[in-house]
This record gives C-alpha cells, sequence and structure tokens, in this order.
DNA sequence: CTTATTTATTAATCTAGGTTAATGCACAAG
DNA sequence: CTTGTGCATTAACCTAGATTAATAAATAAG
C-alpha cells in the first residue's frame, strides 16, 4: 500500500505491462513542510497520492480564515474532486502539514486507466462515493451536533491525526475557534 | 424532461428497443403529500426521480429534531447514494412534501444502463459529481457563514423552493431554529 | 361554517461559542 | 545564550442563535 497502483491492484490484477505504462504516468515529489501543491481559483488536474506524510486541503473565507476541509495521510488521495471533474475554478488549497512524499497523477492518468480496466471505473466510483459518504455525514454533524460532540467524533474517527498537528488546526477542522477547542478539552480531562 | 429517460438522452441517443427495455424498468407512482418512501435504517436500493411535486431526505437527529438533508423538485434526482452504493443502512428519510408523481428506479436500472451504454457511467458520474459539490459548498458554509448569509446564498440557489415550503423546513436545511429564520426575515425586509 | 392543528411572529431570557487580550511554553534562528 | 515566532491556555466580556412561551394567522379537518 506505499503506491497508488498497489491501491488500484487491491481490486483486481494488473499485468506486467499495463503497470510499467501506468507507473510511467506517476511522479512522485517530495514536498516540504508547507509547500503548497494547489491553490484557489487554478484549474485542477491533479490527484494527490500521500506515500508519506500528511497533506490538507482547505478554504480561506471572506474574512481570510482558514477552514480546513480534510486530513490526508498515508495511503490516502487528496485533490478537489469537483475541479477535476468538471473542469471549474478549484475552491480549495492543498498544502503538506509535514515533509511528505506523494505521487502525483493527472486525471488523464485515471481517465486511461479507466479506458482499459472497466474494473478502475467501479473503484473509483466507490472511492468517490466513500468521500460523500464522509461529507453527508460531515453536514448532518455540523447541523445537530454541538462542538464537543463533534471533537469526540473526530478522536473516534481520526485517532492518529490528533496527535500530528497542531491543535488549532483540528479547530479549524471542527468549525470553532482554537479557544473553543482548549476550552472544551479542559472540561472533558478534568471530568475524568 | 418530464422523464429519468429523458435526462439520459439529453446525453446520448438510445434506439427504441434500448428505450423500451430500460422503460420497463421503471415504477411510475404517485405518493400524497407526507408520504413516506425511505426510512432509516433501511437497505436502500432506489432512486426517486421526480416528475412533478416535490421530496425532501432528512436525517432525525438523537433529540429527535428533523434536519433537512435536500429539497428536489421537478427534474431532480433524489436518493441516499451511500447506502445504494455500498448497500450500509441509509442514514436518510425520503418523503414527500407535496403530492407528487415520482418514478423509482432501483439501482439495478443504473447498472444495466452502464453496462448497456457506457455514456450512462460518464453521466452519472458526473451527477454525483455534482452532488458532491454541493455538498462540499454546504459544508464550507456550515463552517464560515453566518445563518443569514446561509439564507441569502438559499434564495439565490433556490429561488423557486422558497414559496413552496413552510419556513421552519428552510430553517431546518439552513441549520437553525424557525424563530431565529423568522428573526433573520424580519430584520432583512426592515432594511429595504 | 366551526374547530383543531400547524405555522409564523415577537419578545424575554439563556448559553455555546466568538472575540480580545494577557501569559507561559516550546521551539527555531540568530 | 538570547530573541523571536507560533502555539496553547485562561479569563473577561460579547453576540448569534437557542429556548421558552405567548399570540396571531393560516390550513386542514370535522
Amino acid at each position: 500500500m506505499n503506491s497508488i497502483l498497489d491501491q488500484l491492484m487491491l481490486n483486481f490484477p494488473l499485468d506486467k505491462i499495463d503497470m510499467e505504462l501506468l507507473q510511467s504516468k506517476i511522479k512522485t515529489k517530495h514536498v516540504a513542510k508547507g509547500e503548497i501543491l494547489q491553490m484557489k481559483g487554478e484549474l485542477s488536474n491533479n490527484f494527490y497520492f500521500v506515500k508519506q506524510g500528511l497533506l490538507r486541503s482547505y478554504v480561506i473565507d471572506d474574512n481570510g480564515k482558514e477552514h480546513i476541509f480534510m486530513f490526508a495521510p498515508e495511503g490516502w488521495i487528496i485533490a478537489d474532486n469537483v475541479s477535476n471533474a468538471i473542469q471549474v475554478p478549484s475552491e480549495l488549497f492543498i498544502d503538506a502539514l509535514e515533509a511528505s512524499e506523494i505521487e502525483i497523477c493527472n486525471k488523464h492518468f485515471f481517465e486511461e486507466a479507466m479506458a482499459q480496466h472497466s474494473q478502475v471505473v467501479a473503484v473509483s466510483t466507490k472511492k468517490l462515493i466513500n468521500r460523500m459518504a464522509v461529507l453527508q455525514r460531515r453536514v448532518i454533524m455540523l447541523m445537530s451536533a454541538s462542538a464537543m460532540q463533534r471533537y469526540e467524533h473526530f478522536l473516534e474517527t481520526y485517532p492518529n491525526i490528533v496527535q500530528r498537528v497542531p491543535q488549532k488546526m483540528i479547530a479549524s477542522y471542527l468549525g470553532i475557534t482554537p479557544e473553543a477547542l482548549s476550552k472544551i478539552r479542559g472540561g472533558m480531562t478534568r471530568k475524568k
């Protein structure tokens, strides 16, 4: 699971020729902490697979505040699917929270892979659906759960992210201020 | 655009035989106002195309409160895509806000259509992506915009829905109480 | 037409979370 | 070692929106 091709091959076999062809279209890159891969307003064509490290996507609102949209640790793919699919300028920034090693494949990689292997369609549709499930739960959470409930849910769902990023970023993901998160955490540990 | 088949045919031609085959799998149904098509906890297999009327999907949270997830007026498809795709119990209820005429197709309809016409894959992927774009914007809105900004955005985006549903449902969609929405509206009209 | 039920509005009060600001800590950089 | 920059915590205060409740208006049901 150290490459995007490994992920594809979990779902169906690829012969050597196909593999080499596909591999040739994937660029591996080392990015420094803080390096920006994609900016709002750009037309995005890339998917980023995280071999090592941690990326995030986020928006900056009218008041200049960041809101983290997703974290992508090892083994995850991060992208602005909307911009990739319908060629509309990206809403999202993508950058590295840690020095990372990533694979970059542009959308033509997937298009070709789909043309060659009909199963790729099913796999990538499933990934889209999973992503949608996350967004769906997130909307419901934002509408119906308190900040503390959202934090607890985050801890359960992404226990390994919590230790790796500053708390203000978790606050940003949850849609609250760092001060509010600090208060919540204080209250929670005091109770135990 | 009065049938789900018309929607598909906007994107590519179908011959008569295919059309009749597909048509035979679509059930047309009249539903009364308030009729429930799908309950939380059920395994969903259906997509609903609205020929006439208005449907909605929503969740009920732990405190028994409804949160509307989407409205579907004429020409829209509404479904729990997540439950359909990965066969997990549905989070969502779907019911009719007006007496409606709908077409029900179960997911095998799409699976067959995809098998017969590779273009259906592209069309339905595009629909998924559009749905994702809506969710993406909604998450961003819920995290960064005030209730009033969200209401204004709703008015711009769905001007035709506003007159057709009780305001408490718009409040439910926005993630606020009916009282708060009433206050916002009062303030807005007074200013003009 | 009359009655019952849902809906919208308004007002009084309360609270989760925002804002501002000060303090202490952990580092990274010189 | 000193200085600076970013992060976490705490506290005082503020505000958007929730809650509760009462009333009026609109819809539905008998």
